[in-house]
DNA sequence: CGTTGCCAACCAACTAGATAGTTGCTACCT
DNA sequence: AGGTAGCAACTATCTAGTTGGTTGGCAACG
């Protein structure tokens, strides 16, 4: 699994190779047909997986969305599997609507989260939870490894790093305050 | 180089055909080979042309960001070619850093329009233009085609674009208005 | 005008290598 | 003895890129 995901984030569905996730693993080809069914298959296993771990990883707090925002730049840079992931996922499987029904389960108690801080006045209720948390992600995403313009990097100058998570900070103030 | 263009926005890099391509431009293969060079080639080339033809298409007014985020938004909606273009760019060739050389190209006016907005007060100056810029690039990919959580599609209701349009336009006032 | 020679555009068919998925046998465990 | 996990080798198909010959246009020539 652990290989097939690296596959997949770097190549994605159709340049992804089943015996170069074999050869990593130290796995037979067979092997993993037998556990995990075709290509398409693994790789929708691959994506559920990390759709679980990222809601476990960073979970959201509707009282702090700057600090959410932040904490999701740093969590790409970290590691840009997730995003990566669910960038292939947009573009060869998914081209419009929600990604992925299974994001539905984990989306439920976010959203929650982000009604309770309107209900307290700490977040605008001009937009409906899923509007905010859009936006949010979205404002995450500005310097992501999908972005189509700067992605940041981690050897990036660190004062760069600062000042980026201090302008999404900033900005999800003002986009999120009553 | 139509063929092509919509070939690779669909599949990417590698999951674009040769065979397909030439296909559905009515044209021999060997021939395309003269022309165009190899499949990256073909894919260079083909997402230069869009970088530039966008460039004109959607000029940006440093005076009127939040009308530039919202006519992106448009643009996307009607036609999601550029974006993906863009995406699978990103994620199959320039994993971090800016995504083209050729865009410092089309970037410098953009850039001088969101500096001359600054001096005059238009725009706030907490940011560079270049963060500005990528702000506003980042704020009109909310919902786009390349979106991890929600792409828009064409087929929404059409109370929901306006909603959405609304919500840019907004957001884009609050993160700029000085 | 008709003919010839030349060159560039054109293309059907081919090649070499890759690639997802399968098979039939082996070894091990209970 | 029976069944399950494991695997080397195989297959059918696909795919980027090439080849060697053909056609059509054009200009010089007789």
């Amino acid at each position: 699994m652990n290989a097939a995901t690296a596959e997949f984030a770097q190549y994605g569905l159709a340049g992804a190779r089943v015996d170069r996730i074999a050869a990593a693993a130290g796995v037979n080809k067979a092997q993993s047909y037998a556990w995990f069914g075709n290509k398409d298959n693994l790789f929708a296993l691959v994506f559920a997986r990390h759709l679980a771990a990222i809601a476990q990883l960073i979970p959201l707090d509707g009282f702090d969305l700057p600090d959410y925002v932040v904490r999701l730049y740093d969590f790409y840079l970290e590691d840009p599997t997730h995003v990566r992931l669910a960038t292939w996922m947009r573009l060869e499987r998914v081209p419009a609507g929600l990604l992925s029904e299974q994001m539905n389960d984990h989306l439920g108690p976010m959203l929650e989260s982000i009604a309770l801080a309107q209900a307290q006045g700490v977040v605008t209720d001009r937009y409906t939870p899923p509007e905010a948390y859009q936006l949010a992600i979205g404002l995450s995403l500005t310097w992501s490894p999908a972005s189509v313009l700067v992605a940041a990097a981690p050897d990036d100058d660190e004062s760069e790093h600062q000042r980026r998570r201090a302008i999404l900070r900033e900005t999800a103030q003002r986009t999120f305050a009553p």
